[in-house]
Order: structure tokens, then sequence, then C-alpha cells
DNA sequence: GTCTATACTCGGATAGAC
DNA sequence: GTCTATCCGAGTATAGAC
């Protein structure tokens, strides 16, 4: 690994273990093994590295499934493939959370962050309109019935899924399990 | 208003606008009026001024909503409750977001706040199991069928406004609407 | 109870040698 | 490319007067 590669690992540690308002360029730098100097060199400043970290560690198993998901318009079994979409979600939210949530402390390096993903057409939305689109090839696969809301149900099983990460986070409370809510949503609720 | 409350005020309108980590002493005095020492002679240190915000200064309107329904199980039409649920959840996590995320920056505040919550039996799982337990009455009412699963849509329903509330901090897309989600859980999705 | 003034610490960033 | 040494500013907190 060359040194610009190690500066990033060392830096997505400490913000991910301390948390962002402790993850200084000397912590940074002592982590890493390199100097303070030697971050400058490699980074404009201290947001630009953050950014980098962003860009270039963040986890991408989630948008990958969902991009498979979305070449094989409805091959496989729906309720299997929306398990797999619970489970990566999950793991995928409890991963980002701590760091996405972090970034809320800091608004210009928020706003720097959405502006780099929006470039790169990427983002959070996205991941939710894959997986509506995939919900609705599966409409007219006719595995979903003629009342389903694709744009709706990618909503509430992401939404569920994003909030059981941010309360894992939190808490160490469970809640429902992946099973629960993908069977929750495609069976019927009302009377 | 006496000197504590404004002082509150003035913190929770900067922790809002600024960020908490742009949410400096300085800061805080210069809004609320008063010097830098005053502050000190009303909260020992900055955590637990910043604690005392997030204890006084949070909207209670949702968990007051479903304190409301959960003393009148069965009253009123489900559709129409949930809808209700699904706006104030909406608004609310809204409100409470950018400041919830931004504790996550900070994981001795974050440890502190959790600690308060449990002490006082209060905290966002509370909020899922309450919607829980009038979906639980409501099923037991009739109003939902016999395969319906509480826990998992109540799960659902919130992560959805959750979820929305996070993009629309984020991003400003919109998103499904109330009434899309809340018919999307009570319709049935599958073939 | 509130102020002014100040002590102290720490974090970001740079200069200059090697 | 990397290090050592250092500067500067900002932020928390306190002392002491009124």
């Amino acid at each position: 690994m060359d040194t610009r590669g190690r500066m990033l690992d060392a830096a997505a540690h400490v913000m991910r273990t301390k948390g962002l308002a402790r993850a200084t360029t000397k912590e940074i730098a002592r982590e890493s093994g390199f100097s303070e100097a030697a971050l400058y060199k490699h980074f404009r400043d201290k947001t630009d590295l953050f950014l980098a970290v962003l860009r270039e560690r963040a986890p991408g198993h989630l948008p990958e499934l969902l991009a498979a998901l979305a070449e094989q318009p409805g091959r496989g079994n729906l309720r299997a493939n929306l398990l797999e979409v619970a489970r990566t979600a999950i793991e995928f939210y409890t991963e980002t959370f701590p760091m996405a949530a972090s970034i809320f402390s800091e608004p210009a390096l928020l706003a720097a962050h959405r502006g780099a993903l929006t470039e790169r057409g990427v983002g959070p939305q996205h991941v939710r309109e894959a997986l509506a689109r995939y919900l609705a090839n599966a409409k007219a696969d006719g595995d979903l019935g003629p009342d389903a809301d694709p744009e709706a149900a990618a909503a509430l099983l992401l939404g569920a899924c994003f909030m059981q990460a941010f309360l894992g986070n939190f808490t160490n409370e469970a809640g429902p399990s992946p099973e629960a809510l993908v069977d929750a949503l495609l069976t019927r609720q009302c009377a």
C-alpha cells in the first residue's frame, strides 16, 4: 500500500473509532505513521482529506447488489431477493451511519460531500430509486400485485433498514428481523 | 424568560444553524447576549449545557401523539390515524435529525445523552414500541388482518418517515407522500 | 449574577532542512 | 517525500472586580 492509501486508511479508522470531532490531523498522522507535514503534501487541507475518505473508503455492497438485481429483472425469487436486499441494507447502513451522521455536525463538509455525490451521480436517493425500478419490473412480470406501489414499497423497506441501523448504533436493541420486515411488506396488513 | 432559558434557546439555535462543531461557548454567549463566564455559572461545563438543550429543547409532538392514540384504542379511522402519525413523524424527524446526527461525531456526548434518555425511560425505540402497541390493539379490534405483524408494520412506517427526513435534510428530494406510504403498508403488495 | 481580562490547551497549517 | 520545529488562532475554562 502506498503512502496516500495508508493515510486514508488511518483517517477512516480514526473517524470511525474516535468520532469526527476527535479526528485531528495529529491523531491521523500518528496512526498512519507519518508526520502531519506529510499529510499536507498529499492533501490540500483537512477537508480535502475527509472528502477523499468519504469518496474512496465507502463500502459499496448495497449499490452493487441493487445494480446486479436491476440487470436480471424477474430472475430468481422475489421474496428471497428482497430478503438479501434487506440484510445487505441493514449491514451497509450500520457501517455507514456513524460517519454519515457525523458530517451533519459540520455543514460546510456536509455541503461539499453532497456536491461531490451529486457530481458523480450517486447518493442515498439512488439506492431507493434502484430498488423501486427492480420492484416495478417485478410488478410488470406479475410478481407484485396490480395495486402495488414500487416507489412506496422501496421507501418502506429501505427506511426500516435505515432506522434499524440507527437504533443498533444508538442503543443495542434488536427490533424486527429482516424476514419479518419483508413478510410484513408483502403480506396483506389490512382486514 | 429567565437567563438560563435564554442561554438554552441561544445554544439550541446555534447548534441547529451552525452545526454542533461550530457551537462554541463564544458563539453561544454572543447570541444569548451574556458573557461566557455567565454560561459557566448556570452550567457546569459545555457538555452539561448541551445535554440540557437535548433534554429541555427537544420537540415532543410525536411522542405525545402516540401516547394519545394508545389511550384511545379502536377509536377513529385506522388509515386516518396512521396518516397523522406519518405526517407528524416526518415533521418530528426532520426537525430532530440534524442535531441527533451531530452527536454521533462526539462519542462521549452520545453516550451521555443515551444514558440520560435511558434513565428517563424515553428514547427512539419507545416511539416504535408505542406505535406497535396501537397497531396490536387495532389488530385485536379487527381493523388489521389476522396475518398482520404490528411490530414489523410499525418499523416499516416509522423507518420510511425517518429516512424521508434524512433525505430531506441531505438533498431536498421529496420521495413518496405520507399517503402513498400508508396505503402501501395497508394494501396487498404481493400477487 | 454578571462582567472584563486572562490563562491554558489544542488543532490546523507552514518553513526549511535533509 | 518526509521530518522537525514552530507559528497562529480558536476554544474552554477560571480569577477577581463590581
